[in-house]
DNA sequence: CTCAGATAGTTGACATGTCATCTATTGTGA
DNA sequence: TCACAATAGATGACATGTCAACTATCTGAG
C-alpha cells in the first residue's frame, strides 16, 4: 500500500491554507493515508498485502470462473500493468491460478485457490470488527453524510 | 505517487455493503485515489512528482536555513526511508541542495535552489486555481462539514 | 481470405512507500 | 573518560503505481 501524502505540505508553516477546498483536499489526503497505513498494518502481518487482500476478495465474489486479468484490474481501480505483478505474487503464493482462455487465447483467467480461501475465511471476521472500530469515532449519520460528500466529489452532477 | 485503493473490492458483486463504517472507508479511499490521480497528473508534466512539489513547498516555506531531512520527511507525513531517495532526486535536478550540518555533523540540511524557487513560482497560480476547481461541486458550507469529519477521524477526542 | 486496427496482457524502467539493518555522531551516566 | 543508548540518515530489498513499448490474438472491412 503506498502512494499517499499528496500536495500541500504546508502544515506548521503558519500560513493559513488558501481556500476551503484546498483544507479538504489536504484533509482528505492526510486521512486516507492514516486510515491506509492502519489497515496495511492489520493486513500485512496475514502474509499479504492490503491489495492482494482485495484481489482474493474480488475473485472469491468472482467464484468457479474466475475472472480475466483485466477485468480484475478494473475492479480494484488499478492500472493494468500493475495488476500482472500483483497477481504473479499471488500466484507464487499459490493463493490465486492463472489458465489461458481456450476460446480467446488473449485471456488469462484468474481463479482464487482453496488456499486463497482458506486466508480469507480467517480474515473475514476480525477484519469486520477492525472496520467497525477504524471509523466508530463517527455516529452512523455523520458516516452517512461523509459518503454522500464523497460520492459527490466522485461524481459531480 | 503510489499506493492507494485499498480494501474492498466488492463493488459490483451485488453484495451490500455490510456497515456504513466500511462504506466510508472505502469511499474514502477512492475518492483520494482520484483526486489524487487527478493531482499528480496535473504536476507531473511539469517535471516533478507530487511528493517532489510537496518537498519544494516545504523547503520553500522553510527559508534560507532550510531543514534538516527528517524534519521534511515530519512534514511530509513520509517515512524516513523514502525522504532520503526523494532528496536524491530534487538534488539530481538541482531543485535542492544539501549540506551537511557543521553543529551536529548527523543532520544534512535541505535548502530550496533559485531553481526550485523558480519552478514553484511558475506552479503557484495554476495550482491554486486547480485545487479550486477539483473541489467546485462542494459548497463552502459542505467543504467545512467534510474537513470537520475527516479532523474527527485523525484526531478522535 | 487478408491485412489493418482493436484487445488482452506482459515487460522494462523508474518513483515511491516501507521494513530491517547499518554507519556516523552525539550525549550521558558511572 | 569510556562504554552504551539515542539520533540522524543512508542502503538494500521488495511491493506497488505508472508510462511507454511490445507480443499475441482476434475481428472486421474489402
Amino acid at each position: 500500500m503506498a502512494k499517499h501524502s499528496q500536495i500541500l505540505g504546508e502544515i506548521r508553516q503558519g500560513k493559513p491554507l488558501g481556500s476551503a477546498g484546498e483544507e479538504a483536499l489536504l484533509g482528505l489526503f492526510r486521512t486516507s493515508d492514516l486510515l491506509h497505513r492502519q489497515v496495511s498494518g492489520w493486513i500485512e502481518p496475514h502474509g499479504i498485502s492490503g491489495q492482494q487482500y482485495n484481489v482474493l476478495r474480488i475473485l472469491r465474489g468472482a467464484g468457479e470462473k474466475g475472472l480475466p486479468t483485466l477485468e480484475v484490474a478494473d475492479r480494484l481501480v488499478e492500472q493494468t500493468p500493475g495488476i500482472t505483478r500483483l497477481l504473479d505474487r499471488l500466484e507464487k503464493k499459490k493463493l490465486i491460478r492463472r489458465q489461458r482462455c481456450a476460446e480467446d487465447r488473449r485471456q488469462v483467467f484468474c481463479r482464487i485457490t482453496p488456499e486463497g480461501l482458506d486466508l480469507l475465511g480467517k480474515l473475514d471476521a476480525p477484519i469486520r470488527e477492525f472496520h467497525r472500530k477504524v471509523l466508530k469515532m463517527l455516529s452512523v449519520n455523520e458516516l452517512r453524510t461523509l459518503v454522500r460528500l464523497l460520492d459527490r466529489i466522485r461524481k459531480p452532477g
